[in-house]
DNA sequence: CAAAAAAATTAATCTAGTTTAAGAAATAAC
DNA sequence: GTTATTTCTTAAACTAGATTAATTTTTTTG
């Protein structure tokens, strides 16, 4: 499955670099750099991005709809660990970072628009831009910490709450995606959650 | 509470050199700067590195001994994130990068010795010493990684299963902590650990 | 737009893990 | 080394959430 990769369009480059400038200061060079190793591509609805098995060669930023990571466990169940809406990155870091088989599917829950780069582009850019690393080493400490949330989450509030503070952070994005996958991603069978949203929530 | 930081020894120095070369490689002036930011603490057993309400002005290296990252839950007990022994750094990234207030304490569980690191410090290493962003990019990629295998975990196999994993990991770790303080890690009640521990453990 | 497929609901039964309470063992402190 | 404190264990009653299974609703597709 070959992807097709485009250079990105004036207004994707445009407010990519905005994102990019919430975090480091970049010059005229450095964005020069950036618009040459960055490619974008559309997925459609339900195509993967990265397949159980395969070496993920690839850090994928999320510009428009919302990509899932998931494994299948050993029962056969899908299970969801993150998602990714507009502004996320999304890959499996441990494969990419070391290029060894993943466990995980990336796919495209809605139709979706992603920029890419691929692991060696990224290698050299690193060294070339610093400031990309830098932009990353802070990306990172907020994967890190909401991760650390959520662990803390899951210990000290019950499913009910959870969902519901999901519900409360993330009103819009609950819409946009099946309640099973909602489930999955907290820990919980549909049918639970099905009972919690019975239950007339206040 | 003043702490009481001092120079690295030159075996500690040394060591730290060593591992921070597992992940980049720096030069002499690089390594003099490191000598000049670094500094060493000892921390008796019980002593607090953080408290709750505190801003998090430093990140810890743990070189010997073992810390722990907990807060109080607004049921009033203890509830544990994270262990940190040998070669991990220790701090709550969210409090130390805004400097807010944290919600967490990190506490010496035994007599431990700490590489420190204050976050203004850190801030200008980043800029003269770009390798030293690149490192922590790296470990905040493989704290990512391990948060997210945790979650992973949690969701997919039972508290029993997760325990025996963890034995299996950890083994002379284990050795080293109060029950209670694993049971609270690993999300479940001291009463049912030692009901999992009663069944003969294969 | 009709048929098929996917997603959500409801309800009964079941279980992994909690809660409460008390006692036993191990560590620490004087 | 005896006392006090901390940690660990056991057991009975309980509950949040899983499982199973059947039905309904929604979405997709030809």
């Amino acid at each position: 499955m070959k992807q097709t990769l485009n250079t990105l369009t004036p207004d994707i480059y445009s407010s990519f670099l905005d994102h990019l400038s919430r975090f480091v200061s970049l010059n005229a060079v450095e964005k020069e750099r950036i618009l040459e190793v960055f490619a974008f591509r559309k997925v459609k609805k339900k195509e993967n991005l990265l397949t159980e098995g395969q070496v993920c060669s690839y850090n994928y930023f999320v510009v428009k709809g919302c990509l899932r990571v998931y494994l299948i466990t050993n029962t056969g169940l899908e299970q969801i660990t993150q998602f990714g809406i507009e502004n996320w990155w999304m890959t499996d870091f441990d494969s990419f970072e070391n290029q060894t088989p993943s466990q995980f599917f990336i796919q495209a829950i809605e139709e979706s628009e992603v920029i890419v780069i691929e692991k060696n582009s990224l290698e050299s850019l690193y060294i070339e831009v610093p400031k990309i690393e830098r932009y990353f080493r802070i990306i990172l400490q907020k994967n890190f910490v909401a991760a650390q949330r959520r662990i803390l989450w899951i210990h000290t509030i019950s499913s009910e709450q959870r969902y519901r503070n999901f519900v409360e952070l993330f009103p819009s994005f609950v819409q946009r995606i099946p309640q099973y996958m909602l489930a999955s991603y907290l820990g919980i069978t549909p049918e639970f959650l099905s009972k919690i949203r019975a239950k007339k929530n206040p």
